[in-house]
RNA sequence: GGCACCGUAGCUCAGUGGUAGAGCAGGAGAAUCAUAAUCUCUUGGUCGGCGGUUCAAAUCCGUCCGGUGCUACCA
């Protein structure tokens, strides 16, 4: 085993409003799921952080629309992100908040270091204003007539029919996307702006130095925002729902208004893990923080901790620019990410996933069609990960039938059915391992430590590649082995089948937690009855051929029910006519 | 409009200078322990088009076509 070390993990924040959809999912919670599980397993030191992000116009006007407070609509669709992660296992050791009082008191602190260090200043805007409405409005809360190309409903940042770039001033007969009101009109605003643009310089030699562990499609954003010439960023916004700027910043001049949701969504990771620790008698700037006063360690943490973000691209900028320039401007020692895992799209069918446009498949649906853990292998073996993927149901169907119902599922079930029909339900110990044994031993040492290899690195599509081959493996070595005929002649010859057979199902299992943990621990109990502290599987030793022998002689052996059900090509088209959507 | 990424077998995708790959699907055979599940062998591609650099290009450069995304006040 490697030295334990300390990881840190987060998540991209999903927004609080609106049930996630599967491309969400497999671009920043899912991943960060299974690299936290398996670091578990590894036995490191691991805090996995994910919280909704609760802040910006959506929610307001959203609870506006229902008649409730935004804190109140939060807490409803909070409570209905945690329960669908639970049932996605997704396990993190603290799922946050961003409008908790902890995100609160961590994002003023910043908003002050940046302020007392000159890094912000007062701009004054011209914003959309609604008086009927009685507020500033987003330029895509602006709608009116595209002066391009004459489409109706264009809004104010963008034409969605001719894909030009407006600004609210352009629109022809602009009106309120809020109330409808026909009396918008532009007014000055005083906002606070983050300088960016004096950090281009460090950002671009910490962006380099990241070159060969992050991928192309992180990178290539990044250097994309610094080529273009970094400009400096509003921090604040024209809100009520948010965290308030204070008055000891810029003299009271921005009252009322509050932090843009994307400087303090970020500060959430690090104030959720300061919920974690308070929780757990620990000290969150172990995590986070470098040795005291130093300015040189930013980047350095007091501990040797490796920090991971998983997310979708959209949230790359903020994580590359961003939140990099919070912490360097604070002046303080805080931890900058070591790997950032970024994600491209899943398609669905050829086109865009869509929550406003209720296109593909979302969590809460998704669960009604397959158990969480079939979804988490799908999405995890066809990741987005070096470019967009394809989602169909036919190939859903396909790699849930083939790969887990008739590779792994089926494996499991003629080892310890074989078992029970001819060897009493008991693990047989006649027999020695022979040639045939230490090649399936050399080949899963190979394999194991290439699966581990890429799980380490991050490499979902290519480990899941392999975890499938040692699966198949397992599924070669018994047809050598063919216990079903050596029993008729030789009882010790296929009691080695068998035995090899049992414990290669056991090393599956433990292979397969950090992806399926609940269909791992079904198998487990199969052939183990025996559970593990924390509920955490631990990873398989270095020693391959002890891992293939290490289940007792004589324990009892129970075949679990059908472990995967496949799908039809009925329920196929099912599927395809109700999911189908507005193409 | 600008910029970025992508275009490889029927499908989903690896491969970033040195004789085209995997899985699935399709074809042939074996086995019969098992969710008719498995195993073996196997048919498929002028690597989007054109031009260039090179002894050598899917890979580098240019250009065109097609797809997607971003364009900083959605997050």
């Amino acid at each position: 085993m490697p030295a334990k070390k300390r990881i840190l993990i987060t998540s991209a924040l999903p927004y609080v409003a609106g049930v996630k959809h599967l491309g969400n999912l497999v671009g920043s919670m899912l991943p960060a799921d299974i690299f936290a599980r398996f670091c578990r397993a590894r036995g490191h030191e691991t805090v996995a952080i994910c919280a909704t992000d609760e802040h910006g116009a959506p929610i307001e006007l959203a609870a506006l629309e229902e008649g409730i407070g935004p804190r109140e609509f939060c807490d409803k669709w909070h409570a209905v992100q945690k329960k669908l992660g639970d049932d996605f296992g997704l396990a993190w050791d603290n799922f946050g908040r961003s409008s908790s009082p902890a995100n609160h008191e961590l994002t003023l602190h910043f908003a002050r270091q940046l302020w007392k260090n000159g890094f912000l200043e007062l701009k004054t805007t011209k914003q959309a204003y609604s008086p009927t409405d009685g507020r500033f409005l987003p330029d895509r809360y602006v709608i009116g007539t595209c002066p391009h190309c004459g489409y109706e409903r264009a809004r104010g940042d963008q034409c969605e029919n001719c894909t030009r770039v407006l600004d609210p001033v352009d629109l022809i007969h602009p009106r309120s996307a809020v109330s409808g009101a026909q009396d918008v009109e532009i007014r000055d605003s005083t906002h606070l702006f983050l300088k960016q643009s004096q950090f281009a310089g460090k950002l671009r030699n910490w962006i380099e130095s990241h070159k060969q562990d992050w991928s192309p499609v992180v990178t290539s954003i990044a250097f994309k925002w610094l080529d273009e010439g970094l400009r400096d960023r509003g921090i604040t916004r024209d809100l009520e729902w948010g965290i308030p700027v204070p008055d000891d910043i810029a003299d009271g001049a921005l009252k009322g208004k509050v932090f843009y949701v994307w400087f303090d969504a970020p500060i959430e990771y690090i104030a959720a893990t300061k919920e974690w620790a308070d929780r757990n008698g620990k000290d969150y700037r172990d995590w986070w923080q470098g040795p005291a006063s130093s300015s040189e360690a930013v980047g350095q943490t007091k501990k040797d901790v490796t920090y991971w973000e998983f997310m979708g691209k959209d949230n790359v900028p903020f994580h590359t620019v961003g939140f990099p320039v919070t912490i360097m401007g604070s002046g303080e020692p805080w931890k900058l990410v070591d790997r950032l895992k970024g994600f491209n799209w899943l398609n669905y069918d050829g086109g865009k996933f869509s929550t406003s446009g209720k296109r593909g498949i979302f969590m809460d649906k998704a669960l009604e069609i397959a158990p969480a853990d079939v979804w988490r292998y799908y999405l995890i073996a066809n990741a987005p990960e070096s470019s967009d993927s394809n989602f169909t149901w036919e190939h859903f169907a396909g790699v849930v039938n083939k790969d887990l119902a008739d590779v792994l599922g089926n494996f499991v079930l003629r080892v310890t059915k074989f078992c029970v029909a001819r060897f009493d339900g008991k693990l047989p110990g006649e027999g020695v391992y022979g040639d045939e044994e230490k090649a399936l031993i050399a080949e899963l040492d190979r394999r194991i430590k290439t699966y581990t290899d890429y799980l380490e690195a991050a490499d979902f599509r290519k480990a899941m590649g392999e975890l499938r081959a040692i699966w198949v493996a397992g599924n070669e070595y018994l047809t050598r082995a063919a216990p079903w005929t050596h029993i008729k002649t030789d009882r010790d010859r296929a009691a080695i089948g068998v035995r090899m057979g049992l414990n290669l199902v056991h090393v599956f299992a433990h292979l397969t937690w950090p992806v399926m943990p609940e269909l791992a621990k079904t198998i487990h109990l199969a052939i183990q009855p025996v559970g593990y502290a924390n509920g955490v599987v631990p990873w398989v030793d270095d020693d391959t051929a002890a891992a293939l022998d290490s289940l007792i002689p004589g324990q009892p052996i129970t075949p679990p029910e059908v472990l995967v059900t496949k799908i039809t090509d009925e329920q196929v088209e099912e599927l395809k006519a109700r999911f189908g959507g507005a193409a």
